[in-house]
DNA sequence: CTGTTAGCGCTTTCAG
DNA sequence: CTGAAAGCGCTAACAG
């Protein structure tokens, strides 16, 4: 029933032996399945089948110096942000690279030199053909590590100060956050607000200064002015405290009657001061938040989110790294792709 | 600087020839240092150290048929539940797994079928040496096919239908779940309520039924009635309909002034009920959840939740694998961990 | 305490 | 299109 069932499972030999082959033929039938006649590579299948048989990765890493794993670090979360969404993306990623072949292995590191050590290691004990990285930073010393080893790697985060064409350019996958921003600012305007606020990230923060451009840009087009602003970092309490200075209006300013944040820790942390200023969110005070975190939907009320298609950047980063890997010329090295608003009652007046 | 650097990296012999040494020696100075003379160790290590070498796991891996790689699942969140703490409960795991020189390797399954499928393939291919199992049903597949393999294996999730010492008995790490609503129900007390209700999961649930004794234990040693309950299903909306259900008083029963919830999933559902029915959370009716997940502290006003020591259950569940692995009879096979109970406005009267 | 031999299971290389 | 030989880097088993 179970073949000639070694302890761990049947070897390629054992598939050769059966199939009345060479061994060599039975890993050309896995590996380049051209170079076989159709009836040999058909017998050969039968026998791998029929065997239960599965190629044993140490054996082919040791000799081909190619893993099919993928590295990945998974941060420590922060009880003072939204989810990370890391729960998704991981999922999504794992399914993706199972999809073709791969698997993920986990590191973790405290700090950023750290980080660069963690993959030094995997990629030395553990031959790790290629990494995803998630949050790009300008001047990556990542990617430049990456670079100067020569590993495969792709990141969840656009390259913002390198050319897409440029020499130095990098396969990465984003998602477009002004356009985000804009479709919550249109969303908001849709209901009547003419002075929408942002609550956004500080200036340095290149993400940041993308989604604040949307939001720039919506009002432009729309007409609205675009003044009320905050830059803060990306913590429930700079977010609540945001919007305190906002609505009470400095130097008799405008007053917001919506706020669109760039993430939902800072649109909760929003939520939080209007409640503290007994106002009602949506009714009188309209806000939005980015990311679509779990909190979004959990909490009173939901939050208006902007949606990150984190499967499909998941996809496409695995697809990258595969092509990469595979020495095909992939059609394109990098991927914006467009989120979708999860309205909910945050952002409506009833 | 680098050494006789070959294109990846100091191999074995590499050390051994500057060491002036067998290869074998250098073997036994990273696995059996105790076999070495102190002298001849040193002089190892300093090859080691000079070379920069990392012991190849592939082929450590097809020698000695263990990997020094822990399986573990990620499973899809979703929209309607609070997070799953993967997030911090993968970190934590993760940086437990290193400490003891293991690396995770993540897969991804969508059904319980699926699940073994998965964990099939990575024995045989990857050699695997012990998996992380979360969330421990009664009669478990998984947990009997590990043992039918001979696989190592740890779980979140004590074993409700096994006897510790019982022959059937596996190793699992858990929270005390009854403690912890006990607490909850104790602070509750301690602010003055006397009509506590429960919104429990179904009675099929053991995981619910534990938390649910926690809740009647300690009404009956407060002297308070544990009559106000519901049981559903764990998702945002039952949470809602629950508290809907129970403040509605049904036949003009008794109408509870604090309700605690054995998730956050809940209790978040809870506090949707009550911004409908026009009652301040805390002030009108206290509430307190489960997990104390991401969104217990960020939504408005923030949850009193149960916080599990996740970073504890992740480094005794490796404590149990890396046991079992060495040979080591462990001090015990399983560990029950208190939880901690998170104050926050949900549950205050101001 | 140290070294020799052999081989884990696979794929690269090169011949047929 | 198929196969034989060799060896990836390491450690088990044994010998000295």
């Amino acid at each position: 029933m179970r073949g000639p069932s070694r302890h761990r499972g049947a070897t390629l030999d054992d598939v050769a032996r059966r199939a009345e082959v060479s061994a060599m033929t039975v890993s050309n039938a896995l590996n380049h399945p051209d170079r076989l006649s159709d009836e040999t590579l058909a017998r050969v299948r039968a026998a791998i089948e029929d065997l239960d048989y599965r190629p044993n990765r140490s054996a082919r890493t040791l000799r081909s110096q190619t893993s099919r794993l993928v590295g990945v670090r998974v941060e420590r979360s922060r009880q003072d942000r939204a989810a990370l969404l890391l729960d998704q993306f991981l999922h999504a990623l794992a399914e993706s690279a199972s999809g073709l072949g791969y698997h993920l292995i986990v590191c973790h590191a405290a700090g950023d030199t750290a980080e660069l050590a963690a993959y030094q290691e995997l990629r030395q004990t553990t031959a790790v053909d290629a990494f995803v990285l998630t949050g790009a930073h300008r001047d990556d010393a990542r990617r430049r590590w990456m670079r100067e080893q020569g590993v495969t790697f792709a990141c969840f985060g656009r390259s913002w100060d390198l050319d897409p064409d440029s020499p130095g350019a990098f396969p990465w996958v984003d998602v477009d956050g002004a356009a985000g921003i804009r479709a919550a600012v249109e969303h908001l305007a849709g209901q009547g607000h003419t002075e929408i606020g942002l609550v956004g990230w500080p200036a340095d923060s290149d993400l940041g200064r993308d989604r604040e451009r949307g939001w720039r840009e919506a009002c432009a087009d729309l007409g609205l002015p675009a003044r009320v602003q905050a830059h803060v970092v990306d913590e429930f309490d700079a977010g609540r405290d945001a919007a305190h200075r906002l609505l009470d209006a400095p130097r008799g300013g405008p007053v917001p009657s919506a706020l669109v944040c760039v993430s939902d820790t800072l649109a909760l942390g929003v939520l939080r001061a209007l409640s503290e200023r007994g106002l009602r969110p949506g009714h009188d005070v309209a806000v939005t938040g980015f990311d679509n975190s779990p909190s979004a939907a959990l909490t009173t009320p939901g939050l208006t989110s902007v949606d990150q298609p984190l499967a499909d950047v998941a996809a496409a980063l695995m697809r990258l790294v595969d092509a990469e890997l595979s020495g095909v010329r992939p059609s394109a090295t990098h991927a914006l792709l467009p989120p979708r608003l999860v309205v909910r009652d945050s952002s409506l007046a009833r």
